[in-house]
DNA sequence: AAAACGGGGGC
DNA sequence: GCCCCAGTTTT
């Protein structure tokens, strides 16, 4: 059971762990990048996307336009055409058409740096939005994506249904402090050992802290 | 050859 | 709540 008192300890053998795998979050351009534009879309390309993929197709499309002004200048094709391999390119390539625009309209081109700003704009949801606050604003948001979501219940974190719920548990008990990095760690955690069907509990060193694993995977 | 996969929108 | 979007990777 991961609780209050040892996510401390919990979070340093995450980090000890985590070196054997692979790169984290959501693409190497939204975590190596601080323009708020540069996540945004990055982290709309990558919805449902895996993460080396991500990166391929949002270097393509940040050759051709990194800015909103030059984003509404493409047209759909050409924003298709270069996230293509991320799948799931034409409402991906609407929405990034939408949302520049949008930020042109309503933000004279800026990203907002409020959650519920965000959330206004097109084809951003809950995840998007704090991953946006927290890579490019430095904010504390906290990034539930279906993988922190799953391996957070699972191991017997939290206890909810939906990720909205998860969301609201995990806020304000992620330290202020690491919250960054700790969210890191969940996301590339439950990526790349606590997999959804088959966790690969035998290399797990969280085993003493959690409830479920070796037991029975949960979703 | 299936099935799973780092959400979000429309209804 | 249910269904759709789509290519890539894994089984």
């Amino acid at each position: 059971m991961v609780t209050n008192e040892n996510i401390d300890k919990v979070i340093k053998i995450l980090k000890n762990e985590i070196i054997k795998y692979k790169e984290p979050i959501v693409g190497v351009i939204a975590r190596t990048t601080k323009d708020p534009f540069r996540v945004l879309v990055s982290t709309m390309i990558s919805l449902r996307t895996k993460d080396d993929i991500t990166t391929e197709a949002s270097k393509r499309l940040f050759i051709l336009a990194d800015s909103p002004a030059e984003m509404i200048k493409l047209t759909d094709r050409a924003i298709e055409k270069a996230i293509y391999p991320a799948g799931f390119y034409r409402v991906k390539a609407k929405a990034i058409k939408k949302t520049s625009k949008m930020l042109l309209e309503s933000y004279a081109g800026k990203v907002p740096n409020t959650l519920d700003e965000l959330l206004g704009l097109s084809g951003v949801g809950r995840k998007t939005a704090n991953l946006v606050l927290t890579l490019g604003f430095n904010k504390y948001g906290i990034c539930v994506d279906t993988h922190v979501h799953r391996i957070t219940n699972r191991w017997g974190y939290v206890e909810t249904k939906h990720p909205e719920e998860t969301e609201s548990v995990l806020r304000g008990k992620l330290p202020k402090k690491h919250w960054k990095t700790i969210n890191d760690l969940l996301v590339t955690y439950g990526q790349n050992l606590c997999h959804p069907v088959s966790p690969v509990c035998s290399k797990c060193r969280l085993y003493a802290y959690c409830g479920k694993c070796g037991v029975r995977a949960r979703r």
